[in-house]
DNA sequence: GTAGACGGGATTGCATCCAATCACAAGAAT
DNA sequence: ATTCTTGTGATTGGATGCAATCCCGTCTAC
């Protein structure tokens, strides 16, 4: 999480080579796992064996037990103690608080920036924008989407806010993903347009109106996510295993 | 992190106590390690030896290894590789982007809460916020600060926002202590009608004024930390060492 | 007196091993 | 059929040990 917010387009990731011990094996795994989480690599519910993980980065259970812990600080796995890890479930409900968040912080975050944007990021913005416009491949269409957020952003030079947004989008994109995939030609135009305003309102140096764009463009979203509840988990659901299982009962929080 | 956010007057704590193998050891550190911290036990700039806080706890350097990595995404810590872990210590504009975030997230918060505040709930803001007129007692007051506002989102059943805003206020208390020390009688009384006209709103069940006033609340606050930049570490040093040490090479973030 | 180089001892990163604990499948009871 | 019980094998939590690495006191040069 601590890499730069100002790399959304990640390369195909070979980040798998144990080799050399370089101490940082412990981040090597955290960043892996996270890549493959979010690339749906291991859908929400799925449980997370310290053994195969292990094996699949080249390591020991040890670091991979110290990236569980980071992964579950960002709030992407649900660890129990004696139990296991999880890659964690969201109710609607909860969902929502994390969009509600980034309604707050976002445009925050984008004022923080705005002075860092220049005419060829503002370009480079539209051809993210574009690039969405009858798309009709889903994996791409979350990159773009994810990449267009991030590039605003990139410029901001924050200690906390940056890797917040980072984790809040991280902790949302298995249902972004699922909406995607359901999402009507209207509401795509709808995230079009919202785009394109936004970078207007940048272009005019017009920071107060692109704060409210934004918070809007993210409220409306939520919105569109909350008219499908069936895409998330079931509050009277046991957590935090897969849903075609009974599970072990989770603790009262 | 994860415990309740509704527990904000801990206990004086010996949560110290190993013996039992319980399967929680780098939860025990890291709950135990936090404290420490932002009680002052261990100033901002100065070094935490994994053998030392081992010893203190009582477990071995493995736990306390997943505990440091816990208390560095909690921003309390900065962890470099090969080298060890150090305090946090905030430059002014790090400082004021925590209370810029907090600006942003603390009335939503405030707002999730409202619904369970009760007629109960605010009598005891209400006494908190008395206790601390002409207290100078830093601590004390320090204690009934976080308290009343802990307080007020107490009820708020949150998944991750409740500890975002314990996390913020984590990793700025130092800063918050050391600027009490010179507090006046005049900010100290702008605090506490402050407090008073927040719990008058809450009582009207005006949420709008409500957030309004803890925004406003909030960003005076920053602008009064910003009128003493010495309390801050100075962007020239080194990091992440004791200013009075030369230290080693800060990783270019 | 200040800045830089150096080497030894302290400290970290990680793999391996063992005990404690729980997940989970099969069977019993209602 | 559904819920509860039970045993076991798989899995986790934690301690120890070793190699790699860096912190830091000391020495040297200017």
């Amino acid at each position: 999480m601590s890499e730069s917010i100002a790399a959304p387009l990640l390369p195909p990731t070979a980040s798998v080579a144990p080799q050399t011990r370089d101490g940082h094996a412990s981040l090597r795994v955290a960043r892996g796992l996270r890549e493959a989480i979010v690339a749906g690599d291991y859908p929400p519910g799925s449980r997370l064996r310290q053994e195969e993980i292990a094996e699949r980065f080249g390591a020991s259970r040890v670091p991979v037990r110290e990236a569980l812990k980071v992964l579950e600080a960002d709030g992407l796995i649900t660890l129990v103690a004696n139990a296991g890890a999880w890659v964690s479930q969201l109710t609607l409900a909860e969902c929502e608080e994390v969009y509600q968040t980034r309604e707050r912080v976002e445009p925050l975050l984008l004022r923080l920036a705005a002075d860092s944007i220049t005419a060829e990021t503002l370009d480079q913005l539209d051809s993210l924008a574009e690039g969405m416009v009858d798309n009709d491949d889903v994996e791409e269409f979350l990159r773009l989407d994810r990449a267009f957020h991030l590039t605003m952003y990139a410029g901001a030079r924050t200690l906390v806010l940056g890797d917040l947004v980072e984790r809040l989008w991280n902790s949302t994109q298995p249902y972004r993903r699922a909406y995607t995939l359901m999402i009507d030609a209207h509401s795509q135009r709808i995230v079009h347009d919202e785009h394109h305003m936004l970078v207007t309102a940048l272009r005019e140096g017009d920071i107060d109106s692109a704060e409210r764009i934004l918070e809007g463009h993210i409220r409306r979203t939520r919105r569109r996510l909350a008219a499908h509840p069936q895409l998330f988990a079931d509050t009277t659901t046991d957590r935090p295993t897969t849903p075609r299982q009974k599970g072990p009962s989770w603790p009262s929080q």
